[in-house]
DNA sequence: AGTCGTTGCTAACACGGTTTAGCTCGACGG
DNA sequence: CCGTCGAGCTAAACCGTGTTAGCAACGACT
């Protein structure tokens, strides 16, 4: 049972003014259309009284404004990335006083389309399109209200949507650089490698993580002293492709791992050989995954800023729409833990 | 610039009928009010020709009813765990033609009234309470729409809530019969006990598990052989307290802890001891983190139903509010994977 | 022939706000 | 004494749908 919400027509008859005057008061409109100060303060008063509470619906249909915004990625459970990213977008919308509707296509355009429909119907200020990983996708067409790619790239680089990814060519940098700096000359790399072309398929974040560290090992005047690519970047990938490089004569040195779950497979057969991190193998990884703060010696990565590409998302879709085309990059900051030692 | 929408009046006057006739053959209810065929029909088709979707504002103004539900957590990030039960949720939404509404209050009183007062203005369908760890908490007044707790419990006892919690002592049973079927005799227990009243403050789940794990090893005329308690529940204070076992002079059995970030922190200790999982020690514990599958060997342990927490948690803001009261405990299935051996 | 019931549709109001156009009244200038 | 102007407020239209009451036409029955 819904107990009967105070609508603005109680609270003008309350305070013996019109709907009009009741409504251009709690707008904060009334010193622009002349409403006596007397008046204004009697009616903010018996608003607070009544406990008045505009009905949304109404203003929405009026306005065509909803105070609200639609978050769609394709899967939500995966990973606690996901956690990060909707609190970052959940916390850009609360600044601008909007809520958020949430939805997961799993993948299909389809269900996409519907869910967009469904955001659309209820008038939604915007929309986020995020992808939980890095990958390339066709932008909707005709969806009538701004857009936003989050870690995704139009498929159709014409298209114009303001797009928010991770720095991920910095982020390559950045953990070849933190190898370097501890005095590494022989750099392996676990997931992706030794040439630009050993990458798996589909995946920019391995392209462009791939291509920092090459341009970091570069300028260095360094290359990879080797490389495995794994097709897909579990801890079992991990395990196989460093338990390999291990049976090749190599007892020590620095391993560069494509992500944090990868980093955990290189943990463990480094330890299933009788040796240590970082005293016989530094790590360096990538994602800031919770675990990497769990692991023993906690592990040193670069970290994927979800919160901060939820939020940015979110202001994306505010932003003028001259403004709102093109790339933004969010730099992804080095976690320094206990995982690299001295060559 | 939002391109004009089409509207009933429009469908109407493209097929020739009034817009209540366009009104009635849409919302199926031409029959009952005896639409004939031919109109019925034609106004289908000139709605789908034109693309006609009705406005929702509109709707909701006119209905009281949104088709959308309200999802607050207290925190979304710390742990994956949040992202299925919102996942769970999300579906749950899905399946009634719903969508959902998002947010966080991180904990604090005021900001999930302020969440609730948004919702409640925008006219949602219900409202789910969720906590990541399952505790008490006092149950709002006022809202005047179904309202559930999740993965919480109402201080006031006689507060006629809904709630969907996990059934932790069905899970406390499991783990420990686990043990005892491979033919364990010495159980160790990380994180609380031995005795009931070794549990850390405010943590239902805790209490809740012990108590089955003690219920089970008693109906097999057994107890703990010993217990650790642990304020916190992280990877680190779980190799503190099996580092301490360990320098007990116990050199194999069963551990249980409870939950899979203590079971990382055992995994660790009992490694760096040059001891083997599940060949020196057992181990079992609870969660079933995407940690449980990454471990070598994979950990046993009794599952957090997340997805399905959040699905019933909406399946229950739609039952008739007599029947909505009282407790679901939903269960915790055993994932039985390589960390359980014979003594 | 008049009454009644049925079929097939529509006029008009309601939902709760926002917004536009305009009304009233007193002061003031000419 | 009349017209003008600004201050301070309000009537009424509007957003797009759902819903109630009822109208016109027509055949059937008394």
């Amino acid at each position: 049972m819904h107990q009967k919400r105070v609508t603005l027509a109680d609270v003008a008859k309350a305070a013996g003014v019109s709907r009009t005057t009741a409504s251009l008061v709690l707008s904060d409109r009334g010193d622009e259309l002349r409403i006596s100060e007397p008046v204004q303060h009697r009616v903010r008063q018996v608003a607070a009284e009544l406990a008045y509470r505009p009905n949304a619906a109404s203003q929405v249909l009026r306005t065509g404004l909803s105070r609200t915004f639609g978050f769609i990625s394709d899967t939500v459970a995966t990973s606690q990335l996901a956690g990060d990213m909707i609190k970052g977008a959940i916390e850009g919308a609360r600044r601008h006083d909007h809520m958020l509707f949430i939805g997961e296509s799993e993948g299909s355009e389809d269900e996409q389309a519907r869910l967009i429909q469904a955001m659309v119907d209820r008038q939604v200020d915007g929309i986020v399109i995020a992808s939980m990983f890095t990958r390339e996708r066709p932008v909707p067409s005709g969806v009538g209200r701004p857009l936003v790619f989050l870690n995704t790239i139009p498929t159709d680089a014409r298209a114009q949507v303001p797009v928010v990814v991770p720095d991920e060519i910095g982020a390559g940098r950045a953990a070849a650089r933190a190898l370097l700096d501890a005095g590494h000359r022989k750099i392996h790399l676990i997931g992706a490698g030794p040439t630009p072309a050993d990458v798996p398929p589909l995946t920019i974040a391995g392209q462009e993580r791939l291509e920092g560290i090459l341009q970091e090992l570069g300028d260095a005047g360094l290359k990879p002293a080797s490389g495995r690519m794994c097709t897909i970047w579990l801890p079992e990938d991990g395990w196989q492709a460093t338990t390999a490089l291990l049976e090749s004569n190599v007892t020590g040195g620095a391993i560069l791992c494509f992500n944090d779950r990868l980093a955990l497979g290189a943990y463990q057969a480094i330890q299933e050989a009788g040796l240590r991190v970082p005293q016989d193998f530094s790590v360096v990884s990538f994602d800031d995954h919770q675990l990497a703060s769990w692991l023993r010696p906690g592990l040193t990565t670069v970290a994927l800023p979800h919160y901060e590409l939820g939020r940015r998302a979110i202001e994306a879709l505010l932003a003028p729409a001259e403004t709102a085309t093109g790339f933004e990059r969010v730099p992804m900051p080095l976690r320094a833990r206990g995982s690299i030692g001295a060559p």
